[in-house]
DNA sequence: GTGCAAAATTTGGTATACCAAAATCTGTTG
DNA sequence: CAACAGATTTTGGTATACCAAATTTTGCAC
């Protein structure tokens, strides 16, 4: 993956410790202790930190420790409604402008997660569904727009993660992937758009049922 | 307002300087040099050159001076197209939750532009014509929209500049924003998409000109 | 025990120095 | 004159030190 800077690393490292959960939501994530902790100066950690808060994984604060994001649902939902205009945007635009060989690579994604889905870890599996929304976006041939929906994603990694846990509905996924795939195959565009908002209403109902259920537990 | 740091005084002053054209497009940006010049360190001005990095006004390159943006049609053209899924988003969310205040307050922008528009600077209408889309994007209530919105407009910002001041289209920029606002104040979704569709479009078609010339000319 | 003021700590921000990699310049050699 | 190897400069990246503002703690007085 191309050379990585040391404030690169550090900042793939919280990363991953948000999204799976190490770093608890709320939890500060100390400039000084915490590049002590990793044996770098401050310098790169401050990048580090940087960069996540401005992908909304963590909230600085004036004076105080940056903390761990922790999205609210109206929040969450506010990045889905963002993230469902940006497929939606893809959609027309990939369905005009896609080569036959982006949609062959799409599909190949959704083969290999169907053929993997059971023999591989969660996480890794989520990685792939995630790198079906992201080749489609990629397919529009509009990059803003491409790096626009990525760091979306990155921001709704850990929400949607955990709803597809709390989901177990697989198969249905796959029926509603390979329906999008055959619409943008059929370079259909309203078609495509119908299937993706009906995938995307569905895990934002999984998502909603999950915080909802958190929320009961807290109460 | 609120208290400006240093590097974000830096950042703002470099900013205006891509954005008027100061600073010339493909020019570099040296860290060191251009500290020198502005008497501080290099530490704020790292911050603020990644700061407009993430713009995407100034590209970093690998071992070599990070240079102003100088942004192809092609590009303009996809900003411009996100801008207007995000627009669009943001009609159909404000025509159901904005509040009658926050109407009144686009509509006060849009009569403060008419107002002054034969009596103040052209730099300062065009601003004015910014914070009226902002406006309405706020309205969505929908936060990570508003910043996203944010941030591309600032990118475009130069391209509409120039692109409008080629039109000098005045009044009917302003008979689009009272469609678009009477749309709103209507509540009516529909109308309200129709009529950005066409402002936006418009704007469009003017950019797409106003490269051409240029590209004439050059050639 | 309570309230308040002063001291100590924590924080972000900035300056400066150093390093290694990369790019560029330079001088020599064929 | 061309080409190439070595030296120099430029660049980004990092470490470290310092400062001022803001917060928190401490301790004294009532």
């Amino acid at each position: 993956m191309a050379e990585e800077n040391r404030f690169e690393h550090i900042a793939n490292r919280l990363r991953r410790g948000i999204l799976r959960g190490d770093l608890a939501p709320g939890s500060p994530i100390k400039e000084r202790d915490n590049a002590a902790e990793m044996g770098v100066s401050r310098t790169p950690m401050r990048e580090a930190i940087r960069q996540l808060a401005n992908e909304g994984l963590v909230v600085l604060r004036p004076s105080r420790s940056p903390i761990v994001a922790d999205p609210s649902w109206k929040e969450i939902s506010d990045c889905m409604d963002l993230v469902r205009a940006l497929e939606l945007l893809s959609g027309e635009l990939a369905c005009a402008k896609a080569t036959d060989e982006e949609i062959d690579q799409i599909a190949a994604i959704q083969a290999r997660m169907e053929a993997e889905s059971d023999s591989i870890d969660e996480i890794d599996l989520f990685e792939i569904d995630m790198e079906f929304h992201v080749a489609i976006v990629r397919a529009s041939h509009n990059i803003p727009l491409a790096e626009t929906h990525r760091s979306l994603l990155s921001r709704l990694w850990r929400a949607r993660f955990l709803g597809s846990r709390a989901g177990r509905n697989q198969d249905r996924v796959f029926a509603q992937h390979q329906a999008i795939l055959a619409a943008l195959r059929a370079r259909d565009a309203a078609a495509f758009q119908a299937e993706l908002r009906n995938h995307l209403s569905i895990l934002k109902q999984q998502i909603r049922q999950f915080y909802q259920e958190v929320e009961e537990e807290t109460a």
